[in-house]
DNA sequence: CAAAAAAACCGACCGCGGTCGGTTTTTTCC
DNA sequence: GGAAAAAACCGACCGCGGTCGGTTTTTTTG
């Protein structure tokens, strides 16, 4: 239908994107001013508005965005009948080189999504269901294949698994674990973790 | 030595943190001003500042002190000799019962404190350090009581049991776990955890 | 194609977190 | 006890996130 106007905002909306992961990733999520960003972009202060609702909005629409790709790219090309600590390091620490590269995209995300000031809505939910959605099928497989006990909820090992991947992020987000080793950090977890989840 | 001046200040500070609690339980941390605190304090602005370097470092100073107050209140009454997973409970339940009773502040405290902006400065690594030290003997003495697997580093197993913990924070203020389901899930959780880590 | 309707755009403005130079209170020194 | 030094206190001020009414651009309508 309407074409010039669409395809303006998706521009704009790409261009405001881009300028925030610019900006933040060179100065900082805090340090950025949205006037900073806004001219950056070429548009006005409150044009940022029509498009986010606050700040932290941009890193959340940024973020799914990048979250939705990479698992779908990652789903592609995943192997269901390597072990189960193999596929589980490919996929957490595709997540993690991610957020290394975007230190304050992660950390701001991870506030809003972890530990949000208001309950989740529904759709954010969303995104964590595309998370399940990829990992049930792999803690299903490993059931079949006597790598995990059969008589455990699904939930209940996807979330213990996720638990053990925030902590590495905490970990690492701290200073505890350098970046360097959090390779073998999250290999030993999970390790243990797994171990632990066997028939 | 000095005294006056002295005791001022611990009731000042005292004051400070008092109203905080106050206004910030009623009206949530975003939504009260400084220069509300302020007034309700009985003082000028400036000087909330004089007392802490930031808005959040209020909150900092308040969880730390309770949290120091609530452990050793903990490791007083605590029986080494019940069960794991019973002694678990009763520490992470009543961390977890103060949390619901203070979410704003607990919120603006696991931001901090689990992915901070910068690095944690060797202070704050402290009240984690404390945290450790009254788990660690814990753990010990369900290695010796055959409770946990004796090969694993007491750091792994208190880092494991801390990630469910951190999950279960999550799952509540997300909302996916009501308040009041959220003990049987923490049981749940933990004893899947320990049930893992048996010898 | 012109006029009217709708949508996008903008920057002056508001309230808040945090700063800073000046003022008041307490302590020190004689 | 009074003067000088030190410490605590304060509120006008600054920059930023976010809002809102007015302006410009695009689309719809006849």
């Amino acid at each position: 239908m309407s074409s010039i106007r669409e395809q303006h905002k998706i521009r704009t909306r790409r261009c405001i994107l881009d300028s925030a992961v610019k900006l933040f990733s060179r100065k900082g999520f805090e340090q950025t001013s949205i006037e900073e960003l806004a001219r950056e972009a070429g548009i006005g202060k409150g044009t940022i508005y029509s498009y986010f609702q606050t700040k932290r909005d941009i890193v959340k629409a940024f973020c799914d965005d990048q979250l939705e790709f990479a698992r779908s790219e990652l789903a592609a090309k995943s192997n269901p009948d390597a072990p189960l600590i193999e596929q589980l390091m490919i996929i957490f620490m595709a997540d993690f080189n991610y957020v290394t590269e975007h230190k304050e995209f992660g950390r701001v995300y991870l506030h809003e999504k972890v530990f949000p000031k208001d309950p989740l809505p529904e759709e954010d939910f969303q995104v964590q269901n595309d998370y399940f959605d990829m990992l049930y099928p792999i803690y299903r497989r490993a059931q079949e294949l006597g790598e995990l006990r059969s008589d455990l909820e699904l939930l209940h090992i996807s979330g213990h698994i996720y638990a053990i991947y925030l902590l590495m992020l905490s970990c690492w987000y701290t200073g505890m674990i350098p970046t360097a080793n959090i390779g073998e950090a999250m290999r030993t977890m999970l390790n243990q973790t797994i171990e632990g989840l066997k028939p």
